[in-house]
DNA sequence: TTGAAAGCGCTAACAG
DNA sequence: CTGTTAGCGCTTTCAA
């Protein structure tokens, strides 16, 4: 690794301080009242020299290390792919740079991550927590670190937290089959023991109450987190027997799994049922299926999460004042079927 | 964020010196002799303050970061998604960190994303660089930084790069059309620009011309980086008017749409035309229609890729013997249908 | 077996 | 307007 030019070299080739140089560097000549041509001099060097400050040296100095991370169930799950894109480009905006690691849904996992990255190497956190995390958000509270929970809410302990309101997805999606003549509408739901995720068929319950009709114990099914085309084709096999002609998936990938098995049994969609999944169009996209969707505004959530995150870094010093904000944004309705 | 312990905490409580604490805590207890009890007490203490090394300081003075960046075109493409996982993994088996950023195989975001990222924060690169990104390649070499290209090639600049062998592949692709009795096979592709996508092609053609059939160039269709599903559309119709019966893909997203198109056109597969796809088993999964791929070994690649940087990393003072090393790791062929 | 001290590159009082 | 100095937390000679 070639060595990088550092203050000091440019601070002793032009015969000044490394404060001069620092403060020209960070953009403080006007505030230090440094002369415009020591500044010009200064910059000029720095430039030839291709300077770049060493960050670890930085961040040691500072307790900033400008690096945000960020805890997710998977990346190559396309929709905290999403995430992570678009939480880059923000954090890029804010000169952030953005570790990342998996916690594949697991509990010790996310709790190992999380201490490993807990170091000051990272001044803020973006986590979508698993099931049973209480504690370790607890922990960051108590230890004043910044952090945002993305697409998961937890009733027990009080964070900043973004995501849309699912229970209203859930009413919403149900109303709108309900609106169509639908009557029969079965929801196939997994990791039940989400708090979102149980909100979605809570607004599901809800808009059939609101609409006279109570909801059948039959045709609300929840699988386990790792479903395979097996159990859902099962479970839709049931729940065509209990004569359904509506069905709602509450993600994409039950979507995508539980579209082919409705191909294979040759029923039509949205002909003898009518479906809507959660959370993205691939279902649609990609099994080039007749659906509707709700839709989580991910560019806009991640935004949203920077924007909180970097303002309790930049709080964490003086009041605390942005404690326990629930960011509801808007989950779009995508329509696609009658 | 409230401080965590440090060495000196340690040292002061018991009595001792940094020096000590820093040998046990880094398990040089036997190495430098010390005291068995001795060295039990700085580890219990530590355990109890629930001591972590400040990476950044420990970068700062040992000049790593153990911290690997990862730039690539896009997270949110599924490809380079599962590569960001495998690589997350393996990373972490040497205990490493993985910043990443997304190039959109923009040359200058490239250009500029390396360079913000080289400054002593980052101990080496994953690469997969967009065309025209030569000169960024060079002066990585020429700065002794450790990289590692990842499915690219630059002919004209030697690093150490993992990929498949993207001729052979394009080869046994079309190969295999030919056993099956296909004589009027069309290719599709993309980013001809690309080394490994032009390759694909040359095999296809290679392929072609080894059985005895000449390639014909009406068959032989690329498009530029950011493809619609109408720009597809136009080259699918074209190439069924010079009566194709096998169609190959040389992206999985130009596979995913172009099937969508075939059967808006009510073309049966693989009956009227047989399909083939590279780098994913997405499109014949999402699409539900029987075709083969060419599968990369993500996760190989990935793991060939960081054993390949870390050693680099690690011989930085020693002897640069690992130079331009090509590791061509062995393709995957899936078939799906006759 | 253990400790003192220097220094990685940078920032920020404080002093002139 | 510019410089001196101390120190962030850690590793690593060198000395005892």
């Amino acid at each position: 690794m070639a060595k990088n030019s550092t203050l000091k070299d440019i601070a002793n080739q032009l015969g000044v301080s490394k404060t001069l140089v620092s403060f020209v560097l960070n953009g403080k000549s006007k505030e230090k009242r440094i002369s415009k041509e020591m500044a010009n001099k200064v910059l000029d060097l720095a430039a030839k020299l291709n300077y770049k400050p060493n960050y670890l040296a930085k961040g040691l100095r500072t307790g900033k290390s400008m690096t945000l991370a960020l805890i997710i169930a998977d990346i190559s799950n396309p929709f905290f792919a999403k995430f992570a894109r678009h939480l880059e480009i923000e954090a890029s905006k804010y000169d952030y740079k953005l570790i990342f690691a998996n916690s594949d849904e697991q509990k010790d996992k996310f709790a190992s991550e999380l201490n490993f990255l807990k170091n000051g190497q990272v001044d803020g956190f973006i986590l979508t927590p698993p099931i049973g995390s209480e504690s370790e958000l607890k922990a960051l509270k108590k230890e004043k670190i910044p952090f945002v929970v993305l697409d998961r809410y937890f009733e027990k302990v009080k964070t900043n937290t973004v995501l849309i309101d699912n229970f209203q997805a859930g009413f919403d999606a149900t109303q709108r089959m309900i609106d169509n003549g639908r009557s029969r509408i079965a929801i196939i739901n997994t990791n039940k023991e989400l708090h979102t995720m149980s909100q979605r068929v809570s607004g599901y319950k809800s808009a059939l109450a609101f609409s006279g009709s109570e909801s059948k114990p039959e045709l609300i099914r929840h699988l386990p987190f790792n479903q395979d085309k097996s159990s859902i084709m099962e479970v839709i096999n049931s729940i065509i027997d209990c004569k359904a002609d509506g069905l709602i998936f509450t993600t994409s990938k039950l979507a995508i799994l539980g579209i082919e098995c409705l191909r294979e049994l040759d029923i039509k969609i949205p002909e003898q049922i009518s479906v809507l999944s959660f959370d993205e169009m691939d279902a649609y996209r990609l099994c080039y299926t007749p659906i509707s969707a709700v839709v989580q505004p991910i560019e806009e959530m991640s935004k949203e999460a920077l924007r909180i995150l970097i303002q309790m870094i930049d709080q964490t010093t003086s009041t605390d004042k942005l404690e326990n904000v629930m960011i509801d944004v808007d989950f779009i309705f995508r329509e696609s079927c009658p």
